[in-house]
DNA sequence: TACGTTACGTTGCAATTGCAACATAATCTC
DNA sequence: GAGATTATGTTGCAATTGCAACGTAACGTA
């Protein structure tokens, strides 16, 4: 197991801030972790079995899928280095959790034992983890829950001008992902960012914006 | 402070669940339980203020609200007897939460300490209490980030198949409150029902549903 | 500079949806 | 069971949005 090799992506996680070298090595230890590599469109995880693990993505990117009725299956979440997935499942021992893991370009996984976690020093980090999880995914539920796009851009620059404590701000997505992120798609996006614009309710440049009224 | 006369309610919670008599006295205590009751109206919390303990409603209901740029109010969430608010935004201390806590009717709401909880054999509940609820929003996500409509019901009927592991299923909300869930209103979501049970996909009568494809 | 590539803006048109208004059905109360 | 009340279904119309196709700007590379 190599973990030292990720050590500057891990000791930038939020889980494992602030802790290096050897001291790393066993924190890792004692969450049983095992760092596994996967290529290009290999399932990580089926569906229909327990989680017993959740991931910490080192390299690569790894994908959420679920299944619909039709047999569609969708993207739930697309997980980068240093960010994790399956937490809460993995928590919750749910069983039967209806989603698969996979990577479409390939990836390497730390995975790391929920269970374990809970007899150490960073279970409270654990727990934060998965409240900030739930905070953020809130903040989305009440963009994606208004009714009209406008709705939806002043829910979403209302939350970013908060976060930032300035009406001026920086959108972190590109109009795809921002697009993706507010329940629309490109074009519709851009044409009301221009109304607004046009309204003088809002003005931006690239990914800085500004809130004027 | 009156918990024994809340027991049927609080020791059916998650949190809680199996805990009865001394032993409930005992576990609020150490997690500096306090109840208040709130009259019809009233603020619980205001905007702008760390969150110092998270609330589970015994009675009546409570509303979490915050602002947007316009200052118009939006109604995040409702809160009935049994269920909590605020865990994630108290465990994680937010400063400047942007959420007021409201009641229209009046409530009585049990405060608990997050911080004190860590060090209480509750711990694990109440971290699986935020991973059930990120769980659910995950749920909501899915389904609200479909474009259609259409779509959007069928992972809500996919969701509830799966959790009910058959094709039929009671549908735990009146279509009133089904429609603000997945997004919509009522008169759309009749429309879109109806149509899709014209067209064979799914059987339904009052809340029992039916997938039929 | 010329070229390719990528990100973003614009627009026409068809489709979906919000909304309002009304119809029908179920439920409750007396 | 009459009447009130609430829940659900239906429908016409206007507004919003998805989608596709194209235009424009920014950036890197040879």
């Amino acid at each position: 197991m190599d973990i030292r090799k990720y050590e500057s992506i891990i000791k930038n996680v939020t889980l494992f801030f602030g802790t290096e070298g050897s001291g790393l090595d066993l924190a890792v230890k004692n969450m049983d972790g095992t760092i596994k590599s996967y290529s290009k469109g290999e399932f990580l995880h089926m569906a229909g079995k327990a989680l017993r693990k959740f991931g910490l993505v080192l390299s690569g990117t790894v994908q959420v899928l679920s299944d619909d009725i039709n047999g569609e299956r969708t993207i739930m979440a697309s997980v980068s280095p240093g960010e994790t997935f399956g937490e809460s499942l993995c928590f919750l021992k749910k069983k039967n959790s209806p989603v698969y893991i996979y990577t479409s370009e390939g990836a390497v996984v730390l995975w790391l034992s929920a269970e374990k976690i809970k007899s150490t020093e960073y279970y409270d980090r654990f727990t934060a983890m998965i409240a900030e999880r739930a905070l953020a995914m809130n903040n989305r539920i009440q963009i994606l829950s208004k009714i009209t796009l406008r709705e939806k851009l002043i829910t979403y620059f209302t939350q970013l001008a908060h976060q930032n404590k300035s009406n001026t701000f920086n959108v972190p997505l590109n109009r795809e992902d921002m697009a993706t992120y507010v329940g629309t798609n490109r074009s519709a996006l851009s044409r009301e960012l221009s109304n607004m614009k046009k309204e003088g309710l809002i003005d931006f440049y690239k990914a800085s914006f500004k809130i004027l009224k």
